[in-house]
DNA sequence: AATTATACCTAAGACTCGTAGGTATATAAA
DNA sequence: TTTATATACCTACGAGTCTTAGGTATAATT
């Protein structure tokens, strides 16, 4: 995951935002993520294909995703698509960011004062 | 950082708590710090020592933080305050930071429909 | 006397990611 | 026609960050 000038942050994010994905789409393709990721954040946020590659294997490999060849305009896509243990994981992990993210919130605005 | 069951998640934004947590405080020692993170997220995130010391250590290394040490009950504590360079890092990394979590809220909140 | 809290530290390995390559087809531009 | 761009997959290497698991030492508590 990449946000442009800074890309050497929050590592561990990808399979989540994998997983949430394809609780959305029933199916995607590895090509299809990564414009996907594009169009929601405005071109803000990128991922590489070099993380995205061996994440969408390792998911595959722990169970969580299983894949499906077609061939479209002459060129093979690979479907992923979640397994049961699949979608079990991509509510609690998502779950789990959810809060990590509310408290890292907490942290970064430290002394802040909101108006009453 | 260590979020209870999920120990590895986010990685990349130890560093910028701590720019943080300074811009607030003046100047904090390394327990000092674990502490204010069990306290500000209710023990829900707990920072390892093996994880603190080495980014404190690099971030002074970087010329972001400059220390000082007091002996206070007998103990010694180094205490770390923010440097000019480190003051224009904090503010910089934490709009980064906080740039990268919105992207990443907007995915995870995919297909979710606000009440109007 | 033993444990807990305070306070610092490092080494080894696991894991994730970006960079930089590679292959191949279809379409668009030059 | 040739070249570039978009589509679509992949891997190897190295950089960086973290957890685990130790270590040292003092003060306070049990």
């Amino acid at each position: 995951m990449n946000n442009g000038t800074n890309s050497q942050l929050l590592k561990g994010s990808l399979s989540v935002v994998i997983l949430r994905l394809l609780e959305e789409r029933e199916k995607m393709y590895g090509y299809e993520i990564t414009q996907k990721v594009k169009e929601l954040t405005a071109g803000e946020m990128a991922i590489t294909e070099g993380a995205l590659y061996p994440a969408l294997h390792k998911l595959e490999a722990e169970g969580l995703l299983t894949t499906e060849i077609q061939v479209v305009d002459g060129r093979a896509r690979k479907y992923y698509s979640l397994t049961k243990d699949g979608h079990r994981e991509a509510v609690s992990r998502v779950s789990e960011l959810t809060a990590f993210l509310q408290n890292l919130q907490t942290i970064l605005n430290v002394g802040f004062k909101p108006a009453l």
